[in-house]
DNA sequence: CTGAAAGCGCTTACAG
DNA sequence: CTGAAAGCGCTTACAG
């Protein structure tokens, strides 16, 4: 790709020098009064700003030769351009678009851009892109990453960059060490949904998880506070938490909910896994799912199968983005919220206070969530 | 705000005198053999490549500085960095979302970033806030825009800009003279519902709309192909093809949905517009929304009320992102499905071809919708 | 109080 | 085939 353009022919942008042949004054002149730190006469000030303003001197588009400018003085402009990273499919998830919003309007009104930057984009052959170059050049002012993005090794990439350096990087979701966070208390908001379904007089839970890891179930600490929960109300986890690996295409677009309704017609229905599961388990009452997403296609799949939600089965849900309406548009589903914009906001305003200067250390936000009961819970059958 | 930090020790960059010192040979030479278009002795270029490579010359980091050079003999470079603007609340819909994911995979699979904007974005205090910095000097490439954004006067301003110029800018969703258009055929979308109804045998249909303008209810274009539909049937649009304006708290996340069910336990409960609208005119039984959510919005209120969808009222959604789902996690909305991804690596690859020099001209790309037939349809009841 | 100078790191005519 | 020169537009020491 040719990455030189000869271009039309543009209005030459006005510099200092001319706006200093205006003034009958030196470049120095004109730079020092644009700058305002200076000892210059207030008169010879006044009138440079005067003809700057009258000819259309437009400062941000001269930005490249002022950094440049300023290299040799071993000092920094700050670039107003931040990059959001985040795994590709995250454009689909609601949960993250709300944390976008978030960070897009405290950045945006901060002047700053927000670039976008998928990390785990691969080109069609299936090698992994690289960076955009806006974000290999010294251009970003900082980083925003979801903290699972940043443990695969992007801060590493970043730190070892010249570009980048030790610009500031704010993780996302889950807390990262070397760099600040802003997360929810997810943990907390775990607690408090297995205390209700043991106050409901639940015994034992059915905990739905991403997939397993050496530490145990992930996320982690989300399974530890499970688990904490159960101990408190003096049951043991190991019997009475039981686990179910979420399956990739409940939620792929291309499988999910799809094939219910065609199936009713059509031949024998293979068992789905979580029904088998209930069924040689049948001291579960409840379920605890990771999302939402998770929790709805639980209760399409046993309803399906002839349970009654919260009958026969409560079902816990997280984060409050994906709601499971009844005829008439009420949410049914207990679930619990994180406050994700706000989230988003915390982000941004931590990212900003390294950039200017304001803040000089990593800095920690943990933002409470909260427990929305609905009518998806209830006491168990007797 | 203090825009000029003292960094913290760098490393200094690897520069092009660094390469010459080592290979003995001048900085112009160094120069000429990273450029690659010289007649150099080959195995000079091949020295200097070499040594280059070694000392970890980074040429994307000193950017800054070939484009300043550069701008001396009249060429510009590309910058690898495109705007995304909109409005702030379409981070919260998802067709937005998946025409977002269009266009950064096909941006980012080249090597651009993608900056968001907002372009209706206030200050605390009400005023619009202007372009974040990156936007105003020059460092974009070219600009995406939902046509409705770009109407409202972006297009002029981006255009007036120094830093901008007669980039290339392409529209989104709807066509807009002056730049490239991607945008789905949604009229003819409008055609096929529309056809559909009457097919079954509707003769009164009610038309959700967004708002009336000088031309007529919004968007002006669908609304004429929902007449011309009826004229094919032998119907007079006029006296078939009722009117109803969309009311914004309808799918206001704070207001929608939410108070259904509280009114049922409650006192009496004050007439829904829609429900009054649909009493007074029992000839109607057909209703064409202008999107999903207001499909959603309009079905639970008439379930509410005590219509049944389809066998009292048809109803028919448009985008296909919002699924109207029974219990068993089947959606059942007729809609008509606009290929949204598919129509932002169209909006990306437009903007490539003329960044990159390979199109001159502006070029229009349109892209077929579908109808979608599910349950929400059905001939009306006699 | 103001200006001439050196230089950020690069590029491309232009000499040799 | 290679190098010295001029310059992109700016900045800040340093003289005056």
């Amino acid at each position: 790709m040719n990455d030189i353009t000869t271009p039309t022919a543009h209005m030459a942008p006005v510099t200092l020098r001319d706006i200093a042949e205006r003034c009958q004054v030196s470049k120095s002149t004109v730079a020092q009064a644009l700058r305002g730190q200076s000892r210059l006469a207030p008169a010879t000030v006044a009138r440079v700003l005067a003809v700057a303003n009258e000819m259309g001197y437009d400062p941000s588009f001269h930005e490249g030769a002022r950094r440049l400018a300023l290299r040799k003085h071993g000092r920094e402009m700050i670039n107003h351009l931040v990059a959001l990273f985040f795994p590709q499919e995250y454009l689909r998830i609601p949960f993250f678009l709300e944390t976008f919003r978030g960070i897009a309007d405290v950045l945006g009104a901060a002047g700053f851009g927000v670039c976008v930057g998928h990390v785990t984009g691969t080109h069609a052959d299936g090698s992994l892109l690289p960076f955009p170059q806006v974000m290999r050049r010294g251009d970003l002012d900082g980083v925003i990453a979801p903290g699972s993005t940043l443990a695969q090794g992007l801060l590493d990439e970043l730190r070892a960059s010249a570009g980048f350096g030790n610009r500031p990087v704010v993780s996302l979701f889950d807390a990262t060490a070397a760099c600040s966070n802003a997360v929810a208390d997810t943990p907390g908001g775990v607690r408090e949904a297995m205390r209700h379904l043991l106050q409901l007089g639940h015994r034992h839970v059915l905990w739905v998880y991403y997939h397993i890891t050496e530490q145990g179930p992930a996320p982690v600490d989300r399974y530890l506070a499970a688990c904490r929960a159960m101990e408190e109300f003096g049951l043991a986890p190991a019997r009475h938490l039981h686990l179910f690996p979420f399956i990739a295409e409940w939620v792929n677009p291309h499988t999910a909910h799809h094939d219910l309704a065609e199936l009713e017609a059509g031949e024998a229905e293979p068992a789905h896994p979580l029904v088998e599961y209930l069924e040689t388990h049948p001291e579960i009452t409840a379920i605890l799912a990771i999302n939402d997403a998770f929790a709805l296609h639980a209760w399409y799949t046993l309803h399906h199968a002839g349970y009654a939600i919260p009958e026969d089965i409560s079902i816990v849900g997280f984060d409050d983005t994906d709601p499971m309406r009844d005829a008439h548009g009420t949410n049914l589903l207990t679930t619990v919220r994180c406050p994700l914009e706000t989230l988003g906001r915390e982000a941004g305003r931590l990212l900003l206070a390294r950039i200017t200067g304001e803040a000089v250390g990593e800095e920690n936000v943990l933002l409470p969530t909260e427990l929305v009961v609905r009518r998806s819970t209830a006491k168990p059958a007797e």
